[in-house]
DNA sequence: ATTAAAATGTGATATGTATCACATTCCTAA
DNA sequence: TTAGGAATGTGATACATATCACATTTTAAT
């Protein structure tokens, strides 16, 4: 089927597998498309694939002493949860689709053969590992010192500017998962999002989010 | 020297390499040693050497937007950084020494080089990344979601059961810097020692700790 | 030993945010 | 079209924890 050969949204490291690679890596994929809403592996079950997200956007979360946290919104084309699925036998994390999502599930011999075969693929993954893990820290720390309207602002930025690339976008998310992002309660971000709509720094109807005063919004962001 | 052929303290990826890597890697690998509280690597500096803790305590820390935020203890032996890296050109965190501690600093490009030519090395690094980033995720989340109380006692008993192995140990870390670990103020994190000690759950003389009542302590830190 | 500086302890107060309670709006299914 | 449930908005209140102010202790330097 030339599936994985002409796939349009080839990761850094998959471009680095040779003709052969890529032929195993066709018979040991499979494709498999999610709606909305829909839980595409599940804390604490068995990890046993390596997942790639062609298009779509995901929420990774995990079960916290108190309530749900989202670690992070995921959009295709990424990897997801290679360090769950290495890392130990079962999943530490969730993951749902936020959207309808494409997901390339990769059998995990097949993924650890390409990087015991194939050192640039394996360089690929390293980078992408350490880039996230980055990322990753700084996104806490944040999450950590900052107070909410800050992180509300913060979440509102990251869809903007990463995710939709437009001031103006549907949140993919209810209030209260947007807590659940920004560690927040569902009443606060309600209250956080009503106070930016009357300072005019967005606008604001039900999901429907339209960025006004970025740089504001901005400062807020980085004053906490 | 053969410093690294007799290494007590080699990775479970250096175990990996094959005689003549070994060989390179002693040629391309500093050891230094750092007294109490000395800056091993900092943030915003260019990156360009992967550190190896061989003994001793360092602590890993970021600026965040309010203050100091304390990401991580390490204890030899462990690689430190190796996102920071080769994720990035320049530090996106400082390190710095809580004993004596004694580092190994290896060349960036004998490192890659170890990478790009010894699978097996490449994916003991893979693991230890995934690794490490699962307990980040872990420990975040309880940093997010728990009071501050739960904090502290998760901290205690990091210290007990991770780096002394002993219900009796001397904190490294001053009121002020365990405040920067479990985000906390100075003055919170003093009360709630004091608390308890007062609780008889711990016994408190300074910077000296001794865990008596180390299942209610655990009742707490899980509780948060 | 003496003194200065740093670290720590502790009460009073201020503040941010969760929680509770309930009203309102929106969405879906019959 | 209506009914019922889910999602959302909003005020009042409670609570956890930071901050401020200052006392006390410890540590290091001379």
């Amino acid at each position: 089927m030339d599936i994985c050969k002409h796939c349009q949204s080839k990761s850094l490291a998959a471009n680095k597998l040779v003709e052969s690679e890529i032929e195993e890596l066709e018979h040991s994929c499979v494709s498999v498309d999610f709606l909305q809403g829909e839980i595409i592996f599940k804390q604490d079950a068995l990890s046993s694939n390596i997942i790639y997200i062609r298009t779509g956007l995901v929420k990774v979360h995990i079960k916290g002493p108190d309530r749900d946290q989202i670690l992070k919104i995921a959009k295709g084309p990424t990897y997801l949860g290679i360090p769950t699925t290495l890392g130990d036998k079962v999943n530490n994390y969730s993951a749902t689709s936020l959207t309808h999502v494409s997901v390339c599930f990769v059998d995990i011999r097949t993924f650890r053969h390409f990087i015991e075969n194939n050192s640039e693929f394996a360089y690929e993954i390293i980078l992408d590992l350490c880039k996230e893990e980055l990322s990753y820290y700084h996104r806490c720390v944040n999450q950590l010192q900052k107070h909410s309207a800050g992180r509300v602002a913060d979440a509102l930025l990251f869809f903007a500017d990463e995710i939709y690339l437009s001031k103006t976008f549907n949140l993919p998310l209810s209030r209260s998962e947007l807590g659940d992002l920004t560690g927040n309660s569902r009443e606060s971000v309600s209250r956080i999002l009503a106070e930016f709509n009357q300072q005019q720094i967005i606008q604001l109807k039900g999901r429907g989010i339209a960025i006004i005063n970025h740089s504001l919004l901005k400062e807020i962001g980085k004053k906490g």
